[in-house]
DNA sequence: AAGCGGTGCAACCGCTTCTAT
DNA sequence: CATAGAAGCGGTTGCACCGCT
């Protein structure tokens, strides 16, 4: 394939996510190997995908993560194994990006290392206050997304949306 | 004050699954 | 029913930041 010149990797700008935003805001998500193109973008299909889902998304909440959420998440993962979409499904805001990174990097130690003493949680203090953001501070709101960006109609590209 | 090591987060890659033709 | 393309998932890597020596 050599749809792409040129495709830019590594740490997203506000420009780029902006431009993201504003063009599924406006056509929605209909293609997301074409959608780069037509949203001015030089990035893969996937890393605007990976990109939206994980961080674009509306009413995703990240970091912090409270002691029950952690809980529910060690819980799950007990259950279900590294099934961290079907984890993420219970808890709504959060994404299996965002909790499998959570797991690799802090509670899989923990976990570890209650199982290796065989001691109760003494996790409880560990956790203050941890409950300060909201789903209302969703990246997207941080944004000043330029929701009249003129881009070109995806209809061009002869796609099937309703 | 500088350097080193550790930790956490963001992003990419490859594989698998699902859907359409 | 088979094949191709798109989307989704999980594992892994790289980078940046923070704390310690």
């Amino acid at each position: 394939m050599v749809s792409q010149p040129y495709l830019k990797k590594g740490t997203w700008t506000i420009n780029e996510d902006q431009k993201l935003i504003a063009y599924i805001m406006r056509y929605g998500i209909w293609n997301w190997n074409e959608m780069p193109r037509f949203a001015g973008l030089q990035r893969s299909g996937k890393s605007c995908m990976l990109r939206w889902m994980n961080y674009l998304r509306p009413n995703i909440r990240r970091g912090n993560f409270s002691r029950e959420e952690e809980e529910t998440i060690i819980h799950l993962q007990k259950e279900l194994g590294n099934r961290w979409s079907a984890i993420a499904t219970r808890l709504p805001h959060r994404t299996d990006n965002d909790i499998k990174n959570n797991w690799n990097t802090r509670l899989k130690k923990r976990v570890i290392s209650e199982n290796d003493k065989s001691v109760p949680a003494s996790t409880t203090e560990i956790y203050s206050s941890v409950e300060e953001n909201s789903p209302d501070a969703d990246s997207s709101s941080l944004l000043n997304i330029p929701t009249t960006a003129d881009f070109p109609e995806p209809s061009t590209c002869s796609q099937g949306s309703t």
